[in-house]
DNA sequence: GACAGTCCTGTTTTT
DNA sequence: CAGGACTGTC
């Protein structure tokens, strides 16, 4: 290792680096070397004698965790296999495998993602009787994950005030069913490693005195049994070091508490604070405005971020007239960003949920510009990858319950609803897997005769697939079960074309990622590989296809996805009350407030240039509506704003606290584009004010209130713009 | 039992 | 607009 590595850190990152009195909180703002600091605190942890064994590293995300292996190989030369560095559920998994006898799980228990989760949730409301009208799914799995991330288990999840009976009915069948199939959830993964160290003294006792060190990053996003999970491997002996912002909690909605960054000072024995705000990411005036935004929350620790980076340009902002016209106007930006030689990778497109991404990506295949989405559908959560994945757990374990229901019937071999359930009755009555359900009434004859026939044909077939395991590769196992179930002349059934082509390209995809996982797991033991390879799927659920990572794509993704990322350009689109912040969110002070914290991250992501977009009218959910501006763009000083639009006549008072400084831009309105609350005249109705859209694209209909004649519509062909 | 067609409703962020 | 629940037909 280079001695002079900590020759480039200023005086608080060094100060953190170094320190080694015991426990400290590193309250780090956006863009201050947050991650820098922790690698090389544990190259130096290193460099002072620790060995790599005695350190566990945590962060919130994979990207995250991945970033830290890299940068720490980069910067030491030996092996960090023997190092914990991992997401919270990452490494609790890893060590529900270690002692998976003492957590009271079978070996071969697989982990039930949340869509999963939401089936075999589905199927107990069913068996429960409950009216979906009354009782919805997602409430109850709301209930069960909020639970089991306070750590409370259906017997004490009453404890805390009056909750309905029939929300604790379900939570147990739900354990249950879990537990008889061999399924952990994700908050089962920290629950149960939580309650190993809870339970087994010597067990945890062993890993307080191998983690002399641990480290945790983002701790703003810690939740109450990730906090409680931390504290239990802690030893009055253990060193800890905390990492994170209060101003960027923005998880709060999944249990995370950044009230858990001051909790530490009273449950652990003298915690130093170290504060990092000089920023090496942003220009000053996006700094400014990204502080002056966060100064409206009430509920923060407070701290004063500063740059010596010059003031760069002003933030651009852009009131479009509708979302196809904001795209068009992100993409134009962004061209002209290409032409001046820059990356594209360089360009982020950021916005507050997912569905945005659909017309932006429009216009970007249109202009020819390669972009790359995150978030949304990925690879491991895709129909045909996940009938995959149930027949490898089936393999694995004849009980999964969950696997077991997803494939009966696919490809359709005559096991319908009634065949399921006779199984599923005979499953609850002997207290059964559905799979030993279908063993005893085949063998009894309790079914009808198609169905046995079909049923024992099923079963034959994955007994067939399990004896490959040991013979077979990772890859050809998995290709093997796809020629085996015949998903290829599945997914070429005629109703299946439209996606066909892509449904078998993934399949091929799955085939090639076992394969890669072969290479980097050193298992020897098939069936190990094959346990590791679908944990890995469940956890990871894919942003392995990482593979053109380098290309020059533009990046889009949500604000959440954002954090812990940085860009020389940055687009916030949808900067309108309602989408953000989101109407969802707009309930409380404390949901404004984390709406306000991701505005404040995804600001700070931007290194050079900041452009924030709004529409005057969106199409959500299938209909047209009017926009306000977000109340956030009022939050930021007039002096840093420049508008790279023709000012809104229908709503003068959105921008009134900025009008003296906008800059009246190009008229936008030439050509077809028309904006609202526009003057316009008609060669037979006369004059009149532009008061709605409607339709789209080429079909755009535009609705005009004459003076005279009343409200009409008509297309834009037949009236003219008149600029006042 | 399988499947196609219709109606209806609910809209966020993710390990 | 899309996905889910429900209905009717083969």
């Amino acid at each position: 290792m280079n001695p002079n590595f900590l020759s480039d850190l200023n005086s608080a990152q060094h100060q953190a680096v170094t320190f080694t009195g015991g426990n400290l909180l590193v309250l780090a703002g956006a863009g201050s070397g947050k991650t820098r600091v922790l690698v090389h605190r544990i190259a130096w942890l290193l460099s002072q004698g620790a060995s790599p064994q005695n350190i566990l590293a945590v962060t919130f995300t994979n990207k995250a965790a991945t970033q830290m292996r890299i940068r720490l190989e980069q910067m030491l030369q030996f092996s960090l296999a023997s190092m914990w560095v991992g997401t919270f559920h990452g490494l609790a998994h890893r060590l529900l495998r270690l002692h998976w006898q003492e957590a009271g799980l079978v070996q071969s228990f697989q982990i039930l993602d949340a869509d999963d989760q939401t089936r075999l949730l589905k199927r107990i409301h069913k068996a429960l009787s409950l009216d979906p009208e009354k009782w919805p799914v997602k409430q109850s799995q709301a209930f069960i994950n909020g639970n089991k991330e306070k750590g409370l288990r259906y017997s004490e999840a009453a404890t805390n005030g009056f909750v309905d009976p029939v929300l604790i009915r379900v939570y147990q069948a739900y354990e249950n069913a879990c537990s008889s199939s061999g399924l952990v959830d994700f908050a089962e993964l920290l629950l149960r490693s939580y309650e190993l160290w809870q339970n087994n003294q010597q067990l945890r006792e062993q890993y307080q005195k191998r983690f002399g060190h641990i480290l945790v990053d983002e701790f703003q996003d810690t939740n109450a049994i990730q906090y409680a999970w931390i504290k239990s491997v802690s030893s009055s002996d253990s060193n800890l070091t905390a990492v994170g912002d209060d101003d960027q909690s923005i998880y709060s909605w999944r249990g995370a508490d950044s009230n858990n960054m001051q909790r530490l000072k009273s449950d652990y024995a003298n915690v130093n604070v170290v504060r990092l705000e000089q920023n090496y990411r942003s220009t000053a005036t996006i700094l400014k405005a990204a502080n002056a935004i966060i100064t409206n929350n009430k509920s923060r620790l407070g701290k004063n971020l500063w740059t010596n980076c010059g003031d760069g340009d002003p933030i651009i902002l852009y009131a479009a007239f509708n979302e196809i016209d904001e795209a068009r106007y992100v993409v134009d930006k962004i061209q002209l960003w290409r032409k001046q030689g820059k990356a594209l990778n360089e360009a982020a497109i950021l916005y507050r949920s997912n569905a945005q991404s659909r017309v932006i990506e429009e216009q970007l295949l249109r202009a020819g510009i390669p972009y790359r989405v995150y978030g949304g559908m990925r690879f491991f959560e895709r129909a045909e990858i996940k009938d995959v994945l149930a027949y490898l757990r089936l393999l694995v374990n004849r009980n999964d319950d969950a696997a077991f229901e997803r494939v009966i019937n696919l490809p359709t071999r005559g096991l319908g609803e009634a065949a399921l359930v006779l199984l599923r009755n005979h499953a609850r009555l002997h207290n059964c897997s559905l799979w030993k359900a279908g063993e005893t009434m085949v063998a009894t004859q309790q079914l009808p005769a198609r169905a046995t026939s079909a049923l024992s044909g099923f079963m034959s077939l994955i007994n067939d697939g399990s004896m490959q395991i040991a013979k077979l590769t990772l890859a050809e196992l998995v290709q093997f079960i796809i020629n085996l179930v015949g998903l290829h002349e599945h997914y070429s059934k005629p109703q299946y074309q439209e996606y066909k082509q892509s449904r078998l390209e993934n399949l091929d995809e799955l085939i090639n990622a076992a394969g890669q996982f072969s290479t980097l797991v050193s298992e020897d033991d098939r069936q190990l590989l094959l346990n590791a390879f679908l944990a890995h799927v469940a956890l990871e659920a894919g942003e392995h296809l990482d593979k053109d990572d380098s290309n020059n794509c533009v990046q889009l993704m949500t604000l959440h996805a954002a954090k812990g990322l940085e860009f020389s350009l940055v687009f916030l689109c949808g900067m309108e009350e309602g989408l953000f912040p989101h109407i969802m969110s707009m309930g409380s002070k404390e949901e404004l407030e984390e709406e306000r914290r991701l505005c404040y991250v995804g600001m700070t992501r931007a290194k050079q240039k900041l452009y924030m977009s709004c529409a005057d009218s969106r199409q959500l959910h299938g209909s047209t509506n009017l926009r306000q501006p977000s109340r956030f763009l009022r939050e930021i000083p007039p002096e840093l704003i420049k508008s790279d639009t023709l000012i809104n006549s229908v709503k003068p008072a959105l921008f009134e606290d900025l009008s003296q400084d906008l800059s009246h831009g190009q008229d936008v309105s030439q050509g077809n584009d028309f904006y609202l609350g526009q003057n316009v005249s008609h060669q037979e109705f006369g004059e009149g004010v532009i008061t709605s859209f409607e339709g789209h694209g080429e079909h755009t209909w535009v609705r005009v209130k004459f003076r005279k004649v009343g409200s009409k519509l008509l297309s834009p062909e037949y009236i003219r713009g008149r600029v006042i």
